[in-house]
DNA sequence: CAGTATCCACAGGGATACTG
DNA sequence: CAGTATCCCTGTGGATACTG
């Protein structure tokens, strides 16, 4: 197996993928930040760059004041819908267990 | 979502579980090494230690001469099966699109 | 063989302040 | 609103040497 590491990393990165991917439209930034807290907004620009660079991701820009800008996942980004709900059902059913070994 | 990052975290932890889940029965720390090269002994010791605290791997050590460690997953490592089975197809589909965008 | 023990480098990430 | 710019700290991870 590859390392999917390198193609999505960094601690909020599936967060992230996987709340763009289920909202299915376009998501503001604030609204994204809420979505996804308590991610600073250092981390979620840069993660958003990240996707962006990779085809993941499409950033929209509107001309208003004050400014608004939005994101949506791309056809690229959402052929990881399906993996990304296999992680997230796992997650939810084991997570209680494995928290504990901390 | 919660965070599976914090569950299943590290550079190499995925590719250690799925190496543990698809050789299927108990596999030594030197082939487990040579399987995920170019990992460390430590960084490898470190993922294993995480692993078995959170009951995902057991570990075996056969008293004999030179030691025989052997690890494998548990039941519940092996439900993670499908969800990494998921992303390791979609790594290998679109890793060479991806590995552009550093 | 399968680790542990150090030392060290660097990127990830948090907090805060500032801006077009 | 949606960022950028700093400062700084911690964890991750590599290299190397040593041990039951």
């Amino acid at each position: 197996m590859l390392r999917f590491v390198d193609l999505v990393s960094g601690k909020w990165a599936i967060p992230i993928l996987y709340r763009l991917i289920v909202s299915g439209g376009p998501i503001r930034f604030s609204e994204l930040q809420r979505a996804v807290a308590p991610i600073t907004q250092k981390e979620l620009t840069r993660h958003l760059r990240a996707f962006e660079r990779k085809g993941l991701v499409e950033r929209t820009v509107h001309a208003e004041v004050p400014v608004r800008v939005e994101y949506r996942v791309t056809g690229l980004g959402l052929t990881l819908e399906q993996p990304l709900a296999a992680l997230a059902d796992w997650a939810d059913a084991h997570s209680a267990r494995l928290g504990g070994g901390h």
